[in-house]
DNA sequence: TTTTGACCGATTTTTAAGAAAAGTCAAAAA
DNA sequence: TTTTTGACTTTTCTTAAAAATCGGTCAAAA
């Protein structure tokens, strides 16, 4: 089955990944994991940068489980945007590797810029839908909820990557990022409250 | 007078720094352009550092001046939150070529964390001081000024970081820089909602 | 007190050679 | 036909040495 073998090799190459980081991780080395050819894992995946987008949207599936889990179940906004930021912190623990480094890989800019904007944008669906869930319950005001989720994901970007401009690049450390999600549960508690009624 | 001659020289230095940037203007070009040799300069200032910080000082008396004249007049939290996002982009405007390229300069961690930790403070005082102003009127809530104020100017300086991220360390152009600001002010409006009484 | 030319050491830039990695392809194996 | 491979090309990264630049110093002159 090609898509098993698909898999066998998204497998081995987010082990490898996890372990080294995307930039430091070979195409040859993941074959040999495998036990291929460098040229046969060629065949199941044109490029290297395909493998990542196949490995990202495994994840992406992988998310989506929690998220709608958490939206089922949770039906105050803020303790719904509170769980979204212990569930960022959670994957992010996990697959942290994944985005260390990668300045030093040489993919074409808009294949970057395509993938991370799909994340952002999938990002802003979520908040959008606990925005509308907020405003037809009637704990939130009317307002636009395209901007403001856009808005608000910004934000809570934004502070994490201003609280970790002191050490740019650098490995994160735990308590490092638990003081980020602390300051982004302030931002999205103000937020909230913002829009509240 | 020997002040007067530091001020020649702090001029002479902005030009240069302002029009090629900081990293890319040597001690000796600064010292050519007013027929002085690079020792003499090194006699008024012990060191490249000394002399940015001596123009930064310089920068700060300057904006101190616009924000206690928007402080004296302005009675309203969400315009003088408005008003200090507007002077910030007037002075990014006039000075912003000496943020530029900073990171290839080989100055010591220290002395930037330093002085970066400064004009960073000296902000959140001012903002300090308007959500102050804000609860003593009666307008807002009653909250711990100090650390939302921290946290309100590093989501403001998070939104740009993040806006930018796109073209990490490029120049920015002058729309995107509003675009911005536009989200700096939607921020602020929700942020200034969210502690109102 | 102010100014300078000559000098030093550290950093950056440049250049070139070599290694390593991404990616290709014709042909063999299944 | 689908899958696999070794051998190959090309692009990028690494390394090392040479040259240039720059920050900073100092003794001595003005």
């Amino acid at each position: 089955m090609i898509d098993d073998k698909k898999s066998q090799i998204i497998a081995a190459a987010l082990k490898r990944f996890s372990h080294f980081g995307i930039a430091k991780t070979s195409m040859s080395e993941i074959a040999d994991d495998l036990k291929l050819s460098k040229a046969n894992l060629y065949y199941y995946f044109p490029d290297k940068f395909s493998l990542i987008e196949a490995i990202v949207y495994q994840i992406m599936e992988e998310t989506d489980v929690s998220v709608e889990q958490a939206l089922a179940e949770i039906p105050d906004t803020l303790a719904l945007l509170i769980k979204m930021l212990d569930l960022k912190k959670e994957y992010f623990e996990k697959y942290y590797m994944l985005v260390i480094n990668l300045h030093e890989m040489n993919i074409s800019e808009e294949k970057w810029q395509s993938l991370s904007n799909q994340l952002f944008q999938r990002e802003v669906q979520t908040i959008s839908r606990i925005f509308k869930k907020g405003i037809d319950s009637g704990e939130l005001v009317t307002f636009d909820v395209a901007t403001t989720s856009e808005l608000y994901v910004a934000m809570i970007r934004g502070l994490a990557l201003f609280c970790d401009h002191a050490a740019p690049h650098a490995l994160i450390d735990k308590a490092e990022l638990v003081r980020i999600i602390q300051k982004q549960k302030q931002a999205a508690y103000i937020f909230v409250n913002g829009i509240k009624k």
